[in-house]
DNA sequence: GTCTATAAACAGATAGAC
DNA sequence: GTCTATCTGTTTATAGAC
């Protein structure tokens, strides 16, 4: 059961800061360090608090791995309803246009989130560590995030291009578009050095964005054709 | 200095097949597990040799890491080599035509080893972890292998699109075009899931390969006419 | 060169005081 | 709920026999 450690806004009992505190400190530590080199004392240092804490709240290292799993699937889940409130039903109906633009649209904000948001590092860091081993709480995170979202981005680009909703090519083209945006996120050591770059800021954030973009207009038109 | 463990045909001392044993197993098991929770008993049992043996080839678990590293860059420059022997030169003088084949090819013949090396996924995955912490090793192995193949390719991409080989947008697209095909390795969880595969074999990389570069070439057309 | 035995450090978990 | 103190197991590194 994911339990709210966020959307409660004014008042926080010293519990859930505590709880709170170690989720997140845990997330950044197993993100950039991975889970085995993280040690417990490590992760109560940073959270301010005891060792003791992560036995008495999450039962164990394990218990607090998987209580950040939930943590970020919540988390992400809010995030991606926020942006897009429609129902499902309503994307059946977009024009061909507007499919395209709510495409564009996503991976946009998929650019503008994992190369600019201050989260993103570790969040992403997580999720990769996740992905290799392919965890119970991977699993998690697929199914209430990333299965939906692809399905989602999927039926867009059936609409927008015309072919078939079930076609395995749209959740191929799809990833395709989720794979170049996290590479400059993941590999980004890669990119800095490759352009001799000093950071990846609002600048070069943006003449990726465009190039990226046009890569997948092109795409769209180039399917739509066939 | 990166010890030649490989290209040794015949006959390989006592010493050396440890050794190779020994770095074999270690990137297999860093890859797969990390560096961290891979203990050097585990290594040694893999590679049917005694713990000791690290300290005296390597010095010790973190000499075998670079070891790793090491070894991975000579081998990943042998095939990058074997596979395209022309000079920087020779590339200056291709048509806009063969230098759009020669980047079609060179993405194909990613997608063939990251989709269907026996290897790819203990390198893939070692590298993987190394990008993430910018360690020594990955700047050799950036410096060594994964710059000049970017260099190479973005130089192929202006030829082909006609524009200059110092824009940053050759780089970006080319960029662009090795994140798409990783992601179909790295998040390979998430592409069986998402499209209800049992594993990616040569019917799934032939149809991840069409559509990916149907893409490609999708982009490249586009990029020609600005 | 390879092995056994062991040292020294560190991990996660837990009992019990407050 | 949070803390201190401690237990038990495991880690890497190393000294020395063969």
């Amino acid at each position: 059961m994911p339990i709210d450690t966020q959307t409660q806004s004014t008042e926080l009992s010293s519990s859930q800061k505590t709880r709170l505190a170690l989720i997140n400190a845990a997330l950044r530590l197993f993100g950039s360090k991975g889970y085995a080199a993280t040690s417990t004392r490590e992760i109560a240092e940073a959270a301010s608090t005891n060792i003791s804490s992560i036995a008495y709240h999450f039962g164990g290292k394990q218990g607090l791995h998987t209580a950040c799993a939930e943590y970020f699937v919540s988390l992400a889940k809010t995030h991606v309803n926020d942006t897009s409130p429609a129902t499902s039903a309503a994307w059946q109906s977009l024009s061909q246009e507007n499919a395209e633009e709510a495409l564009i649209s996503f991976v946009g904000r998929m650019i503008d989130f994992l190369l600019g948001s201050k989260e993103a590092p570790s969040f992403v860091s997580f999720v990769l560590r996740e992905v290799g081993s392919e965890s119970d709480a991977m699993q998690q995170i697929f199914e209430g995030f990333i299965g939906p979202s692809i399905e989602q981005a999927a039926l867009m680009y059936s609409k927008a291009t015309g072919i078939s909703p079930t076609a395995e090519e749209a959740k191929i083209a799809v990833m395709s578009y989720v794979g170049q945006v996290f590479y400059f996120r993941v590999a980004q050591f890669v990119v800095l050095n490759s352009l001799g770059w000093e950071e990846i800021g609002p600048e070069q954030r943006k003449l990726i964005k465009t190039t990226l973009l046009q890569k997948v207009r092109a795409g769209i038109a180039a399917a739509r054709e066939e």
